[in-house]
DNA sequence: AATTCGGGGGT
DNA sequence: ACCCCAGAATT
């Protein structure tokens, strides 16, 4: 251990002990269960986005047991917004590999926990630290952040050399005896101090040796060498009502939104409006003969997601005969709120309940 | 090793 | 616009 590692540690916890004042309900949480839902909740999301899903979740599944048993739309109904939906699916594989395997007892061994579907490096760090107290040091955004900065490390966080380069460092850095409160002082920190944009670096306890800041690079550090492409989609989607029921299905493509619901859905490479949109091929194997009665349109929606656009439009039909698209399924307008949408469906709902067709 | 998976908030 | 968020699975 060099005397910079050294200082770092200990003014960590120090920092951690008498200035954190990050307050979260899972903070000293031992159960395991409560842990691992708050850690998948949190992936990639933000801890005030994630808050009331997981009490939510806390109230409806109490334990690895309930979630096992749930019926899956119900489960999907509360992740609905949440975004990453393969979290769900992973989340409730897990719960059931708990009931099934291991009786509804949290593992409590490192491989055990990182075998679990959802269950990456960050994770099974975290949930075996904090509910355990296991010697696994996490390295997620904010502890990429805090190395890069304090120790100067330049190499690209999002390469294979970076990640094992921190992860070395996170680990050797992790008092064994104090996991559970260095792994959460860590994460603290980043949020809290060592922030992406405009850092406390004056009030900062570590500043005295942060090389990020003696050198002028707190601005370039953490180096992320991957730029993102962003398409651009467009979706069509129809609305369509036989007597009082509309037609849905389930997302099942390798795309987003797995495992939601939505309208009958025409994308298009560029934006059409309807009456272009009936000349389409897609069109024609949609409705074929049916005739359909044009009832509205709703708002243009866009959404912005990490790697693409969607712009959607949605246009209201009835028909008088059932439709021969076979992927489709007519269900009842008042049962709408049993099925998980994206975002960009439910916004569209919403806008319906004021404006009615 | 590179890509893809949401949605929200900050700048 | 662009970046980031208690990352993981898939290709």
């Amino acid at each position: 251990m060099t005397n910079s590692r050294l200082f770092f540690t200990e003014k960590l916890l120090e920092w951690n002990r008498e200035t954190n004042t990050r307050s979260m309900p899972w903070k000293g949480e031992k159960d395991p269960y409560r842990i691992w839902l708050s850690e998948i909740i949190l992936q990639q999301t933000r801890v005030e986005q994630g808050l009331p899903y997981y009490q939510n979740f806390i109230k409806n599944y109490p334990d690895a047991k309930k979630l096992a048993s749930a019926p899956e739309e119900e489960v999907f109904r509360l992740w609905q917004g949440l975004g990453y939906y393969a979290r769900c699916k992973n989340m409730l594989a897990a719960a059931r590999e708990i009931a099934d395997t291991y009786q509804g007892k949290f593992p409590a061994q490192y491989d055990q926990i990182k075998a679990l579907k959802g269950i990456g490096p960050y994770t099974a760090a975290a949930v075996a630290s904090f509910a355990f107290n296991l010697p696994y040091a996490v390295l997620d955004g904010n502890v990429y952040r805090v190395l890069s900065r304090f120790f100067g490390i330049e190499t690209p966080i999002d390469s294979t050399a970076g990640k094992k380069e921190f992860g070395d460092l996170a680990q050797e850095l992790l008092p064994h005896d104090q996991s559970a409160a260095y792994n959460q002082s860590i994460m603290d920190f980043g949020a809290v101090v060592c922030k992406p944009q405009q850092p406390l670096c004056n009030e900062c306890p570590l500043n005295k040796k942060c090389a990020a800041r003696q050198q002028q690079l707190i601005s370039v550090l953490p180096v992320k060498s991957k730029k993102l492409q962003i398409k651009k989609r467009y979706f069509n989607y129809f609305i369509v009502h036989y007597k009082d029921n509309i037609y849905i299905r389930k997302r099942t493509a390798s795309d987003i939104w797995q495992n939601l619901h939505e309208f009958i859905l025409l994308e298009t490479s560029t934006p059409l409006d309807f009456e272009a949109l009936q000349q389409t091929d897609g069109f024609r194997q949609i409705f074929g003969n049916t005739r359909f009665e044009f009832e509205g349109v709703g708002k243009p929606g866009k959404q912005q997601l990490t790697h693409q656009t969607i712009f959607s439009q949605f246009i209201s039909l009835s028909v008088k005969q059932p439709l021969p698209a076979t992927d489709y399924m007519a269900v009842p307008a008042a049962s709408l709120n049993n099925y998980a949408f994206p975002k960009t469906i439910t916004a569209f709902l919403q806008q319906r309940h004021l404006q009615l067709f």
